[in-house]
DNA sequence: CCCCTAAGTAAGAAATTTATGAATTAAATC
DNA sequence: GATTTAATTCATAAATTTCTTACTTAGGGG
């Protein structure tokens, strides 16, 4: 990072940034290329430093993709903390909640990437992990919160199960940067250009607004 | 399929026959671990026949990938023409354009599976394929043709681009496949089995109704 | 200043996986 | 029934990729 890692010969000790670099390097390597299409002499290159080095840190690639995998997992709950809703009455809290989460989702494509990619190994390693098991999310309780209290108020004119609204939520603001590319070819019109995802973002407020049947969203 | 293929020995001459085995174990094995994850070597095993026969029909890996895509991609085109919306109102051909969105995708499991990993690569091989690009969806016809209608005849209140629109729909209908997983684990609910896929199809219908503000769909 | 631990290097073994050359034989054609 | 075509087999080359054994050296604690 700092450092312009010398070419050959003898690199400087240094555990923590060595960790931290291979760690850094095998997000990006997993997220471009799943765990099967990842090589590990691509993130020891990379890194600028020696292969034995990977397995000296991480013992195999599998457990060097377990601990990325918990390492890109866990840091999302710290962002979800920032998000505070509690204060604002129901049609703000629900307008920003969607826009946060369309936002988190636009600016962590490594997370897109690599939740795609253990979704297309079945979750075979999200599930040995214990970090990633949360009862309850942040943004869930939110959620619950929000409606009930839109309800309650006459905000919103229609029930749904907040786990149901939530993954609804999630998918309109994460399915372009999943399925962009094929979704591209066949439409012809680029779905990941930051003019078409602006605009996602609009019609994504405005669509789970009006489902909520909150008057005054339009369009 | 039929034949229970002799183990050893000699295979009976059937050329359609070992490509149509071919492709279709090819499509089962890309889906299930990627391009790079998928094992020339378990599709021939899976087919029963000498590994050097993949090489005579489909020259490499991955010809035999972007072979695999073809066909997958070519084979929604004739599902989708079954549809016939044109004669219904808006409001109950809107329905069932979303009912049939979300069964395509409950029901084709192998498309969801090979169009992630397509996105996992980048889109890379689909750009090649001349088969796939169509400039206009029979679907996006319909629902350009429906939401028209419906804006005319006051069926509809809010106005959604149809591109914007068609996106929320497939993600609506999709994600919990695309992401169920990943999503399973930190929910603690599993949102691939049967009933919450049944549940998930009510809230799809429900919700992109009322976003429309079609007033009799609730809940 | 010495010693010891672990960070780092060099080189290549081991295992896996894709691909090919060349022979064999079943079926289609005339 | 001879001839031809290509479907199928066998054996193995070639390439790639993960991982290990053995060695070297930097740097902190006493």
């Amino acid at each position: 990072m700092d450092v312009p890692t010398v070419k050959t010969g003898t690199r400087s000790r240094d555990p923590e940034r060595t960790r931290a670099q291979l760690m850094e390097a095998a997000l990006t390597e997993f997220g471009d290329h799943g765990f099967h299409g990842a090589r590990v002499d691509r993130i020891t290159k990379a890194v600028g430093c020696n292969a034995r080095l990977l397995y000296h840190y991480f013992s195999s690639k599998e457990k060097l993709y377990i601990a990325a995998l918990e390492h890109i997992f866990t840091d999302i709950r710290a962002q979800e903390r920032q998000l505070e809703l509690e204060r604002l009455p129901p049609r703000a809290a629900m307008e920003r909640l969607v826009g946060f989460t369309f936002d988190f989702f636009d600016s962590n494509p490594l997370f897109v990437k690599i939740a795609r990619n253990e979704n297309l190994l079945e979750g075979r390693y999200i599930v040995q992990t214990e970090a990633v098991r949360a009862s309850s999310l942040p943004l869930m309780d939110a959620i619950t919160q929000i409606l009930e209290q839109g309800y309650r108020e006459g905000a919103f004119a229609h029930r749904y199960d907040p786990l149901q609204l939530y993954v609804t939520i999630v998918a309109i603001s994460a399915h372009h940067l999943n399925n962009g590319h094929t979704f591209s070819v066949i439409f012809g019109v680029d779905l990941l250009s930051p003019e078409w995802r602006a605009e996602r973002r609009r019609h994504a407020i405005a669509f789970v607004m009006n489902a909520l049947d909150a008057a005054p969203a339009q369009s």
